[in-house]
RNA sequence: UCCCCGGUAGCUCAAUUGGUAGAGCGAGCGGCUGUUAACCGCUAGGUCGCAGGUUCGAGUCCUGCUCGGGGAGCCA
């Protein structure tokens, strides 16, 4: 059966006939002309609800229009109307309202319509996407993904679906969580008393994938330029507002391209989202704009319109010690950054987003390209490595010119005592046809986060998943 | 995992030096109003996170546990 969106009825001319679909936000009662209630109605296809207005000539106006409550569902047909009250420019004048769906007890509804915080909303996540904000949250959400694909597609690049399941168990990012069927109240052991993973379902040890990265690599020595884009799992016991136990990541990469190609691309990624996102859903980054973060708007038309500074990890270092500043972590040419020395870069020193290139091998992982002995005059070897930090939440992009020489990635695999055996497939496409090629991880919900201000990251996400969370 | 802070009505919070609980919002009912963060009145609603302990007496003090938040580390 066809019907109305809110989003095209709030963009029609009045006089249509049109039926309506959707849940009450809230209800209004008035006496005026014998009696009439002013029905809030949101159905998610936009921001804004529409007023459906009742009257008391309905034939359950009194049974039931005059019962309902936040949250109840219902369909309601009528003429859209030029409205006569301030507040909306058009209203649906009901001639047929059918309710759907009761609330059971409207005084125990979870979500009724006034404040709530976003803790509490955390616990309630299967109703809070029927409140503005998470609604809002999952329309821009949809829309960064949608225009990730399409950014990505317009250039040529093929989405790879990598696994979700893993065998290596050093991608080199942190905690694994175990897939298994072995029987964990009962373990099969070899004779040495270990468990025997031959007998699990894969023969051997396997978990969910930390990163699509030395996969997605593998097509992009064949299809040029490709990316993943899906879930990925850190078991890390992180408690923050920035972490998450699932959580999706984009990983782009390129052939014949090394790191200012990368950072090119990052820097083009990010200008495209920004504009595409201000453009489709302007209504809901004018919420967030007005009630989560003032001045996300301004921040990210701020970006589209000035380019990306890019600074060596060495020039960094040297910013840092001259700052003044006392901090709480030591600044030391090849020591990793910390949180209070990146946020200080972009947020106080640059005030924008910057690419910070070239760091200390020692702190990167074993697939990032040796720099040639001297670059940036640095004290000690450099890595191709490239982190983007943004204001706000700092590090959201991190990648790097992979290591494409056979000889200088087996040192640096010993290097990091690994063993360059496990990596016998990615070391396969050093040796037919290497190219030297560059690529990228973006934290979707970091991008998210930055883009609507949301404070926590488990808010920007349906169903988070985090250390003793997974209740729904 | 570490450091701080918190857990009292459906939600957000109060409760003096320990003396058996209050408000706002929400909800229900009534009044008023083309209403829209409405307004006015009335009503209902609480094993004060859980388990011990101190005390004549514990929401209030002590211990353990648990859950939540902020920050840090790890990172995206």
């Amino acid at each position: 059966m066809a019907w109305n969106t809110v989003k095209q009825a709030l963009s029609t001319e009045p006089g249509a006939q049109i039926t309506l679909k959707g849940w009450v936000r809230t209800r209004r009662d008035s006496k005026a002309g014998g009696g009439l209630s002013f029905i809030q109605l949101h159905d998610g296809t936009c921001f804004d609800a529409i007023q459906v207005v009742a009257k008391n000539d309905l034939p359950n106006y009194e049974s039931e229009i005059q019962r309902l409550t936040t949250g109840a569902s219902l369909v309601a047909t009528g003429t859209l109307v030029e409205s006569k009250g301030k507040g909306q420019s058009v209203e649906m004048q009901a001639s047929e309202v059918t309710v759907v769906g009761w609330v059971e007890d409207p005084d125990t509804y979870p979500v009724p319509q006034k404040r709530h915080t976003m803790e509490y909303l955390r616990e309630q996540a299967h109703l809070r996407v029927r409140t503005n904000t998470f609604g809002a949250v999952a329309r821009v959400r949809h829309t960064l993904a949608a225009g990730i694909h399409r950014f990505f597609d317009e250039r040529g690049f093929n989405w790879i679906h990598t696994p979700i399941i893993s065998t290596s168990d050093a991608e080199g990012a942190g905690q694994m969580f175990r897939v298994s069927t072995l029987d964990l109240e009962n373990l099969p052991r070899t004779p040495e008393g270990r468990v025997d993973y031959d007998q699990d379902f894969f023969g051997r040890e396997a978990f969910l994938t930390v990163s699509g990265q030395l996969n997605v690599e593998t097509y992009c020595e064949a299809l040029s330029r490709v990316y993943t884009f899906g879930p990925t799992f850190r078991a890390e016991n992180s408690n923050t507002s920035r972490h998450l136990a699932e959580f999706w990541m984009i990983e782009p990469e390129i052939a014949f391209a090394d790191l200012a190609d990368n950072a090119r691309l990052a820097e083009d990624m990010l200008k495209y989202l920004f504009a595409d996102l201000l453009e489709r859903r302007a209504d809901d980054m004018a919420f967030f704009d007005q009630h989560i973060e003032p001045g996300v708007v301004d921040r990210l038309k701020g970006i589209i319109e000035s380019p990306f500074k890019t600074v060596t990890y060495t020039e960094a270092i040297d910013i840092l010690e001259k700052s003044g500043k006392k901090w709480e972590f030591r600044v030391q040419w090849g020591s990793d950054m910390q949180s209070e020395h990146e946020r200080y870069l972009t947020e106080e020193h640059f005030k924008q987003p910057i690419h910070v290139i070239n760091y200390p091998k020692a702190i990167k992982a074993f697939y990032m390209r040796l720099n040639d002995a001297g670059t940036d005059n640095a004290p000690g070897e450099t890595v191709a490595a490239m982190d983007t930090l943004v204001p706000g939440i700092g590090e959201m992009i991190g990648g790097s010119q992979r290591e494409e020489r056979l000889d200088v990635l087996d040192q640096r695999i010993r290097e990091m005592g690994l063993d360059p055996q496990e990596y016998w497939w990615y070391r396969d496409l050093r040796r037919y046809g290497t190219v030297p090629h560059a690529g990228f991880g973006l934290g979707f919900e970091r991008l998210i986060q930055f883009c609507t201000g949301m404070k926590n990251i488990r808010d920007v996400i349906p169903f988070p998943r985090a250390p003793r969370q997974a209740e729904f």
